[in-house]
DNA sequence: GTGATTATGTCAGTAACTGACATGATAAAC
DNA sequence: GTTTATCATGTCAGTTACTGACATAATCAC
């Protein structure tokens, strides 16, 4: 092989961060960070699609990840099932990154291009989960909507563990499931 | 008041949809919709936000609408039958705008630009929803979880009633949730 | 009519992104 | 160890989305 360009890659991302952080998104320019990582702005974009695609690099292993978890799940497991024991495994994941994806969620909330960027990562997200449960077997549509509403779900239960992560990311996720069936029952006739 | 400028603005919207159906999103410059539409670049941008936004004008009102509706359901409702109730009152808007909306849901499913944008404005429907569960009493977290599951099944009914207008959109939007329940139970214990 | 308001035009400028070609470093072949 | 192929990077010219500043002209209030 010949020379990597992993390291030009591993500074603009710090870089990019750093410079997000510092002066916020838009008051950064793609030059400025190129200019820090030590590289042309030419190269930037040699590495990242776009301006902020250097803020989502390890999205496709973390989807892998939870694809090959889905299929890894025992195999008499029902869909919502999987898809929980699925969440549940990348705990240990989440918690390593937490320094790095923690400053970096402040800055997504405070900059709606930004968010923009994380829903069509959601939503990538939630296609892969679809994909997996169909190769469990589970009905195309079927698949879909428990990965969406398992995605809902699964938000809902980071966003409480990070502010109380005692019990853990599984306790919040089966307390997720548990409220949402307690806000979906009342349905079960017109009028309770 | 002085003059108008909703009439250059409907121009620009009509351009805009025919240009993207025509030459594809990215093909089309901003210069060349204002041309159609007889007015300068300048304008475009004086009445919409960037070359995205003129696809997606009349979110605000079908926001406004959805949120309302929340607030009009019947006060001993439950949250999901609130979310239910209203967006079952919005099937005639749906129903009445098709023939504009069909074509540009295709254009949509083609264009990545086009979904990113799309995201955002279900992500603002959400939060509208979930604030008006909200004003209903309901307590933020599980509103905004019961706002992401509602939307999740939404999409799901109103994809099938794409295909299969006649039992219409309530009849698929019970239907959903039928589903939802249906995949939900198993959780109930570790193993059935 | 006069004058205030406001949509539009004009124009210059910034910054994200791309294509084409040149250069230089590395690794494999010999 | 020299040669050669490969690939990351630099350089540069160009397009296009988008913005600020100022000028013009159409409309409304009077």
């Amino acid at each position: 092989m010949p020379r990597s360009g992993e390291e030009a890659r591993r500074r603009l991302q710090q870089a990019t961060l750093e410079l997000f952080l510092e002066r916020g998104y838009e008051a950064t320019t793609t030059a400025e960070i190129a200019a820090r990582a030590g590289v042309t702005e030419r190269t930037f974009f040699r590495h990242f699609a776009d301006k902020r695609e250097a803020l989502f690099d390890g999205e496709e292993v973390f989807r892998d990840a939870l694809s090959e978890a889905v299929l890894a799940a025992p195999e008499e497991m029902d869909p919502m099932g999987a898809l929980l024991f699925a969440f549940s495994s990348v705990e240990g994941t989440l918690k390593a990154n937490r320094a790095f994806s923690e400053p970096r969620a402040a800055l997504i909330a405070r900059t709606p291009a930004l968010q923009e960027r994380v829903l069509i990562k959601t939503a990538g997200l939630i296609d892969a989960l679809s994909g997996a449960l169909r190769r469990r077997g589970v009905e195309e549509r079927v698949a879909n909507l428990a990965a969406r509403v398992a995605m809902a779900a699964f938000s809902y239960a980071a966003s409480r563990w990070v502010e109380d992560p005692a019990p853990g990311l599984a306790a919040h996720l089966a307390n997720a499931f548990d409220e949402l069936r307690g806000v979906l029952d009342p349905l079960r006739k017109p009028r309770p």
